[in-house]
DNA sequence: TTTTTATGCATAAGAAATTTATGTATGTTT
DNA sequence: AAACATACATAAATTTCTTATGCATAAAAA
């Protein structure tokens, strides 16, 4: 990913949560995609993307289907069941990370 | 930094938004505040937090003043007026970053 | 009174995630 | 013909962090 070092440690998170809505995906899709929900802001470079796919599948949370459309070869990724689980307990550990990122950025005067 | 893979990158943030309303703080001080803050969630460990204030000094953003309390000895960091610039872009950069997970993590559907 | 816990600093080895730089190949646009 | 888009992949280097130590003083607990 370019842009900014704030990403790191979200990228298998944010690939779990593309997929948990999309059934499957490929990688290049997955870049393209990001840029447009981010409006460009953020684009993961394959050097992170491809190692990252590689390990979510080692680690048996997607699954791969080739599939070649007009002569060129696509790799679809899609969740196993194991994924769908790690993906509900990822995107739980991300919100309790923003809200503890915001605590820590909007800190309440306390009140004591 | 325990607990989580999620706050990489983010450690100079933190250290630098607490010195900016701060003034100075020893490095033990700065670890028991953001356990404090985060209510025990982020700990920061001594191997993360060393390293990341001398980074920071190096870079001239901190500059230290030693002193000695209760016959041990504290390292106390301050904002330099660079350390004051950057932390403005740093935490610019650091909602930034917040909004753009919160976009991923929350697609407003598209009404094309 | 000895051990643990807290305070306070520091470094070094290893792991993890990413950047940057390549490499291959096809198809489309300029 | 060259550049750009599509589509995958890997490898070296870098950054950042964890884990494991090490030193030293002081208070609390056993």
């Amino acid at each position: 990913m370019s842009n900014s070092k704030l990403y790191k440690g979200n990228l298998s998170t944010i690939i779990l949560k593309l997929l948990s809505k999309e059934d499957k995906m490929y990688g290049y899709e997955i870049t393209q995609r990001v840029k447009e929900l981010t409006k460009g802001e953020l684009k993961i470079t394959e050097g992170a993307l491809y190692p990252a796919l590689h390990k979510l599948e080692a680690d048996g949370l997607l699954e791969v289907e080739m599939q070649k459309v007009d002569n060129r070869l696509r790799k679809y990724y899609k969740l196993t069941q194991k994924g769908t689980t790690e993906t509900v307990s990822k995107l739980q550990e991300l919100e309790r990370f923003m809200e503890t990122m915001n605590g820590l950025m909007h800190p309440k005067p306390s009140l004591g």
